[in-house]
DNA sequence: GCCAATGATGTAAACGTTTCCACAACGATC
DNA sequence: GATCGTTGTGGAAACGTTTACATCATTGGC
């Protein structure tokens, strides 16, 4: 048996010709290594377990697609579990994932500030890494759990800035609701943030839940109001892709009557037109960072602070100057 | 160590008292089971191996959410592997599962007509389900391969009959590589199907490699031919997306000047204006379907044949009857 | 008061690996 | 010619479970 596993590994000294042999039969036999016997004597799995809200949204399945290459280029299998954004399914999860002995995890909870699915993996020592979730803000020091990212915060103010150089100056939000994404408020907290830097008034947020699908009678609410928006910056793109449909539903032109920018960059919205203004993340790429980072992590190596990856702003065409008819209407001569 | 494994599974008498202490002890020692330990010994996994071509495209992303939510209901947990299409990644993968013990695989491959993979799963005699792969067309005894899908056959021929009944005489298609993909194959055939039933002539398919993002010097050559199509029946909603991003590039209306149907059904489609025409897969209960007939294989039920789900037709705005225009071009006086 | 059945518990083997250690053979060194 | 390191090989333990089997006490039937 020790020879056997020699050969098969080249781990020890072995006859070229015991080698030859083993390997002869081992492959007339069709042998195939056992991992179950493997991991189990090793006490480790080569095994990364990724915890992800769902996969029906292009952002997190792109994320895992990155981290499976990412992973197979290291010889790492995942183990995948979704939550649905759900508390008590975050729970059941990861208990699933320690019991499969995964040597760390890769995961977005609901709220890494609060999560007692964090706190138990702190408590018992398991790495991981958080993506998209961006604990405490962009201070990287508080709690010190490893995430990567985008910067939330300033991606979030500068897609507003930009929107208020086009000369809008009644900017509102449609977020997703804080409560099931941090990032979410992180984003709000930049829009207020680009506001308040300009001097302008920001309104509390439209918070919505994952599962919306038709925001029309939110959008109409906001239209009627005394002074409606000129432009919608949205948490994320699905909703701002609900929102512009929404929008042409109730009769109105984009980006002619209401400007609008989504949050994610998912490649659907390059087809739209015109193209989804919005901020693309780079979503495979925090996958395979993610990888990277908890492999160091897992080998043992000190946490040196999140990595918080490149944003880019999709300047398309969602997102225009201004409707000179809506500037007329409220600039008019004293 | 017998009591406490009774104790812990309820697996064999155990005094009351017993009992309770075991469970007490292990919850404050936070004693949590070791699968593989479990597995070993019991030569199974509850796992089931997941290999799809990619996750990046919605269809995949949407079932394998479907077939993990299933999975976790069944107690079992899956093992995802991507292939990117590709014949050596496809060896890999499967090799790695089955490194793993999974109890079964469910998976897409390129060609499940010649397919190495699937040849060496049917001669271990390793239970397997196909998704989306539709090997051998409708006729299901032959070789009775394992699959769930949609008729992809009839449902691209009930999409053309569709274009049909609008007034449209020259349909063309674009469509997926057959080598890479049987059920693009099969919807070619639908289309020739319908084209020839209606005695009117079919075109050679444009075949596209599934990286396409940019399809303009094709449709602009098929645009310059000497009878252009007045609808184009894409293979799938990817391409269909990106054709009608390429068509408006190129100066022509969708649908006012061209008529155009995809494949899939993919969540984003609805968001288009106008809403694309597509068949629409039931992705997600795809999977689910597949995690229940591969448990049932796993049993050593007797396999019954395929499963064949029902599609719908999505009659969104992307087609529409003839362009009067074009029409008139043809229909001139004698 | 004996026998069998039942219930609670413990012993040990097994799943398939890897690896520590011992052992043998062999040439090189002193 | 004894000693030493090197190389190749094999024995056996260990990883953490489950389970067949053994043991022992208790109970009920006769």
């Amino acid at each position: 048996m020790a020879t056997v596993s020699r050969a098969l590994n080249a781990s020890g000294p072995v006859h070229g010709t015991t080698s030859a042999n083993v390997l002869a039969v081992a492959r007339q036999l069709g042998f195939r290594p056992n991992l179950m016997g493997r991991n189990l004597r090793a006490t480790r799995t080569r095994t990364l377990g990724v915890m992800l809200p769902t996969l029906n949204h292009p952002v997190f399945a792109e994320c895992l697609q990155g981290i499976e290459a990412q992973a197979q280029s290291h010889q790492q299998v995942i183990a995948v579990s979704t939550t649905g954004y759900q508390f008590d399914a975050e729970e059941r999860a990861s208990e699933r994932l320690l019991q499969q002995r995964v040597d760390g995890l890769i995961l977005t909870v609901a709220d890494a500030a609060h999560s007692s699915v964090l706190d138990k993996l702190d408590a018992e020592g398991v790495p991981y890494v958080l993506v998209f979730n961006q604990p405490g803000g962009t201070s990287s020091s508080l709690g010190a759990r490893p995430f990567v990212s985008v910067d939330n915060f300033m991606a979030g103010r500068q897609m507003v800035e930009h929107l208020l150089s086009l000369g809008h100056q009644r900017v509102h939000m449609l977020a997703g609701q804080f409560q099931q994404s941090d990032r979410s408020l992180q984003r709000f907290l930049g829009y207020q943030a680009a506001m308040s830097a300009a001097g302008l008034p920001w309104s509390p947020p439209l918070e919505l839940p994952f599962t919306t699908c038709d925001t029309r009678s939110e959008l109409q609410e906001l239209l009627n109001r005394r002074s409606p928006p000129t432009a919608l910056f949205c948490s994320n793109d699905h909703l701002a892709m609900t929102a512009i449909r929404d929008l042409r539903d109730l009769g109105l032109r984009v980006p002619d009557d209401i400007s609008l920018a989504g949050f994610d960059g998912v490649r659907m919205g390059e087809l739209l037109s015109p193209v989804l203004t919005t901020v693309v993340q780079p979503t495979a790429e925090i996958g395979r960072a993610a990888v990277d980072l908890l492999l160091q992590l897992i080998d043992g190596e000190r946490y040196l602070g999140p990595a918080l990856l490149h944003h880019t702003l999709r300047l398309g065409g969602t997102a225009s100057h201004r409707a000179q008819e809506h500037q007329a209407a409220f600039a008019s001569p004293p």
